[in-house]
DNA sequence: CGCCTCATTGACCTAGTTCAATTTGGGTGG
DNA sequence: CCACCCAAATTGAACTAGGTCAATGAGGCG
């Protein structure tokens, strides 16, 4: 509830914070003390409309944004006036943690529709650093992955042409929302235009509108007003050549890795 | 020099881990006790060939690796055998750190040419976090410009066409080399083929030799045998659209955030 | 109803690819 | 020092994915 408040602050709603922790329990065991700690140190929610500019490239930030509900993107504006959107965010993503060691923002975030996020200060991560130090293990980790998606992006712009480009990216926004439950019988909401999408992409709206419907014909995805129904995501992804590998998603591998060091230093995470 | 020892175990000669201070400190005040930290963590220097791989995809990682020599790029293949380049990374750059958080790694990392590097064991980050968490966070920082640089890769490849987009990679190279004294009158070492430099801006060999003939014409680059002159590195960063904020180079806006938190909980930076 | 944004279509144009040959410049062995 | 080799650079000439321009439809909404 919003009236939550905890060490004489206003705190994070109940559940506000859900599609994080099920983003992390996909990956890592996540004990209820680092749940309650995250918690105790997020502020309450702020809402914005689609189309606000939550951060603006360049300026100084000095707290997080945990998007729980809706979707922003990442957007940088060339000198000669291309947008290009870097990244799509989905609810549960931590928007601009990155914010937290850089101190501003390169590229700006946008909001695709009305949305709400919650705030974590920077001095709560300092602490958060001190006390649970698996926890900002975790924190960092959120980092990387968006790193990693930028690689994949990289690769898809520069290797990937028309179709199979498409394809990857909706292979990539399928997976990401299916970890936070948002995707039923293969269908999931997108808020982009087509003009957005090739944005992403990097081609023009008439190319984009080509490529969707060339993907329709194939019967590997149908985009229509904001809603994705992908058939099979086993063909559209072999279409495309994904690979989910790079989301970090999958388990023990990783996992492993983040836990090595508790079990060294006996930082429990129960 | 390679004998060194620390705490019973061999730490990394002098001065592998200079240019790497000379980058931080061009960004941050950087104490000597966190320079004299993380010289006693890092191990023994380690040598790569041109072409040897480094770290190969999906293979876990235990420890990260600090570039002090030679240079190294981050690769992905696609399933249709089409490699491409998502970072060139220069010395002083830790190609690696982001394995710490991952785990194990969604590229390869291969020798663009004979390099060595030095280790930093990823249970010395645990240790590096516990003690120094403003170390901590430079290290975090550094992985964060990465994923900074590929963000203004996604609108390379995705809004710049043909030669404005080489001309940007070659500002990119030009800037991040400056900051380890690599540069002298304008001319600097790049270990790229053609080939290569197409597959890091997703060209194809032909046009590349093509378009390096047209920034040659226009007088705002030469690049014959893997050395690069800039006659003005002014007007080609304006020719490309290139603004160096991506990198994080300057000053205080950032810096700011990283200190804040030391002073809040006290930890020295002297 | 009228407006406005977004989707869609068609015709033409160009940046970049593809294929195929030729040249260049180091290295290497004799 | 020369003959040879090989990878990389360079050139030319078709070819095509994707861009550009311009017009038309289609849904949402005051």
């Amino acid at each position: 509830m919003a009236g939550d408040f905890a060490n004489g602050r206003r705190v994070a709603p109940t559940g506000s914070v859900d599609k994080f922790v099920k983003a992390v329990r996909k990956r890592f065991a996540f004990s209820d003390a680092e749940e309650r700690m995250l918690l105790e140190r997020m502020s309450g929610t702020t809402r914005f409309s689609a189309g606000d500019v939550l951060v603006s490239e360049g300026s100084p930030v000095t707290f997080s944004s945990l998007l729980s509900d809706g979707f922003v993107c990442r957007e940088k504006m060339t000198d000669s006036g291309h947008r290009q959107i870097a990244e799509v965010t989905v609810p549960g993503d931590f928007i601009d943690l990155h914010s937290y060691p850089l101190g501003r923002l390169d590229h700006s975030i946008t909001a695709l529709t009305d949305c709400r996020t919650v705030r974590l200060y920077h001095e709560d991560i300092d602490a958060i650093i001190q006390e649970r130090p698996r926890l900002a293990r975790i924190l960092w980790f959120a980092t990387m992955v968006d790193a990693s998606i930028h690689r994949e992006w990289i690769v898809n712009l520069g290797s990937r042409k028309g179709a199979k480009r498409m394809a990857h990216f909706f292979c990539e926004m399928y997976y990401r929302l299916e970890v936070v439950d948002m995707v039923r019988d293969g269908t999931f909401f997108l808020p982009l235009t087509q003009g957005q999408l090739g944005e992403a992409l990097g081609f023009t709206p008439v190319h984009t509108n080509r490529l969707l419907q060339e993907l329709r014909a194939a019967n590997l995805l149908e985009y229509r007003s904001h809603s994705a129904t992908v058939a099979d995501i086993g063909e559209l992804a072999s279409f495309a050549g994904f690979d989910p590998d790079y989301l970090y998603l999958g388990g023990a591998r990783h996992r492993a890795g983040l836990d090595r060091a508790d079990h060294q230093y006996g930082a429990s995470t129960r």
